[in-house]
DNA sequence: TTATTATGTTGTAATGATTACAATATTGAT
DNA sequence: ATCAATATTGTAATCATTACAACATAATAA
């Protein structure tokens, strides 16, 4: 999923989205990092190699990524933003135990009802939460100690 | 989907949760209310009624009902949480324009997929985004005035 | 290249939903 | 009626996100 820089430059260029080191960078870091990443992360992870960088910066070009369709914005707990490169249909799992979130295929698509008829859809979401399996065999490790 | 008191008292029971004036009227609020009501909502719902109600409880009440699977929490915008009496299988349409929030029908569970066989799911969401049919009329007749 | 204009970046300060906490009140059980 | 456990309340803190104004940079045309 890694990109050449090159590519990416294309890819804005092809969204109309004006060029500037930092918004490739962020999608560099996203293209790189596909563990959904928070915006807290990604500005860390780029403060390194960009020591001028804004967290508004940040926050401004995922922006702009997400309305462009570069980039997906993940809401699942209410507390904190997350953001993926995929933006191609498909779910989304987050362990509540140790706070990863997964990604899982699934025809989204297939669940289009009649209620929606007449309604203009453009944005599709789907996600879980639960246990991971890793998370799932530390339970049990504890469970058995008792 | 309107509840008597004495019909939602039973079923504060039945889920051992401690009986008291707050979570009985804020879940009739939600049984009464179904367009998905924000906290302030709920809390300015009530406030009349109660004088003396305090947002904090009705987040922890909020947050009791959640826990015992009474009431559903709706995470769509990052910004405000919704909540929802509802808690069968069903998907959530926000409209980007007027900010309602529709229900429709969906089958989630058709969705499991094979990539989360070993995840215990606790918890399946989906929400589409996108412009609902009423505003659509809206923008029709705003283009055409053109 | 240079000048011009539009747009992006930065840092700081504000916003606003949610949570922490300690004092008080209420519930459920004996 | 008493008592322990738990809920409510009000205030203050937290923390992600946004607003804004000064400044910097990118795209465009000469």
């Amino acid at each position: 999923m890694k990109r050449s820089y090159e590519e990416l430059t294309k890819e804005l260029k092809m969204k109309n989205i004006r060029l500037s080191h930092q918004r490739l960078k962020v999608l560099e870091y996203l293209t790189i990092h596909m563990d959904h990443p928070t915006v807290d992360q990604i500005y860390n992870g780029l403060h390194k190699e960009i020591p001028t960088l804004s967290k508004t910066t940040v926050y401004s070009t995922l922006s702009a990524l997400a309305d462009a369709g570069l980039v997906r914005i993940i809401n699942i707990e209410d507390n904190e933003a997350r953001y993926d490169i995929r933006v191609a249909d498909h779910g989304h799992f987050k362990c509540e135990s140790c706070g990863t979130i997964y990604d899982f295929q699934a025809n989204i698509d297939s669940l289009t009802t009649v209620d929606l008829k007449r309604f203009d859809i453009k944005d599709k979401n789907l996600y879980f939460k639960g246990c991971c399996p890793t998370c799932l065999v530390g339970k049990n490790e504890a469970s058995l100690s008792k």
